[in-house]
DNA sequence: ACCACTATTGCGGCTCTTTGCGATAAGCAT
DNA sequence: ATGCTTATCGCAAAGAGCCGCAATAGTGGT
């Protein structure tokens, strides 16, 4: 189904500013955030509010076309919903990202499942650490 | 070994602004923000100003004697270091916040070691997902 | 007790993000 | 095409957190 009819189908409107955030969201490749989307947009359409930007971002995400995901730095990063999932390793000692598949955190999001009944989403939020070349240099 | 030989040992000080985060973190049993934190203590002290708080939390992470963790919202929560370390399921349908032994999420951490050479902290970011009471209510 | 050194503070200001509100404009019916 | 309803927008302001800077005050040495 088209993006309009989905918007449609939820009583929703598209919007010059609607479709901009969408076509930035469709050029980044991965894993930007919402102020990197807003300075995108408003380099060719200054009078849009960055505020605009933030509520459609929101908006595409309740209908399922983007996603979140929250890394360390308590920032906030925007991706297509229909990239790959995966899980995100980041280290707090360099910042360095790495992707893990998502099959490797699916034993524990089962186990929450099955012992508390809690559907975890383990893409949601990086996992934070320390990754294997900060560790051997600390060690040394 | 004491708080002030452990500041006095890394080249700081002991201040009254420190001494005061620091009780209002001891009075205070869990996760709580910085801003409840400054809103303490400026409760009896009013001329210490928020910044000064928040930079004496992360002195005192630092020095390894609290520790922060990051919910759904994009507020950060503090508690002492010396707590019993737990991981945090947070239902993204009701907020309901939930906590679970850190023993559970240990065959992840075990794996992202041994595969990816990750030290994980999984308790540094909660486990968003949605709770089992909103689940049933949602397949009804 | 006094000095010098520098960690720390309070203040002002800035960034990123969210929210309230009145104005604007999609999309539907006529 | 025209009007109506109301989703969405732009703007202003607030909230959370951070940073630079000049003033203040712990600390260790004399």
């Amino acid at each position: 189904m088209e993006i309009d009819d989905r918007l449609h189908a939820s009583g929703r409107r598209m919007t010059v500013q609607r479709r901009l955030v969408l076509e930035a969201l469709q050029r980044a490749r991965h894993h930007v955030t919402a102020d990197d989307i807003a300075t995108r947009v408003r380099a060719r359409h200054p009078q849009i509010d960055p505020s605009t930007v933030y509520r459609n971002l929101e908006a595409l995400e309740e209908l399922g076309y983007v996603t979140h995901t929250h890394f360390d730095d308590r920032v906030t990063r925007w991706h297509r919903a229909d990239a790959q999932r995966h899980g995100h390793l980041v280290c707090r000692s360099c910042g360095a990202e790495q992707e893990v598949p998502i099959g490797l955190l699916e034993p524990l999001a089962r186990r929450l499942r099955d012992e508390h009944g809690f559907q975890a989403d383990l893409a949601h939020s990086a996992i934070v650490g320390v990754c294997k070349a900060c560790a051997n240099v600390s060690s040394e």
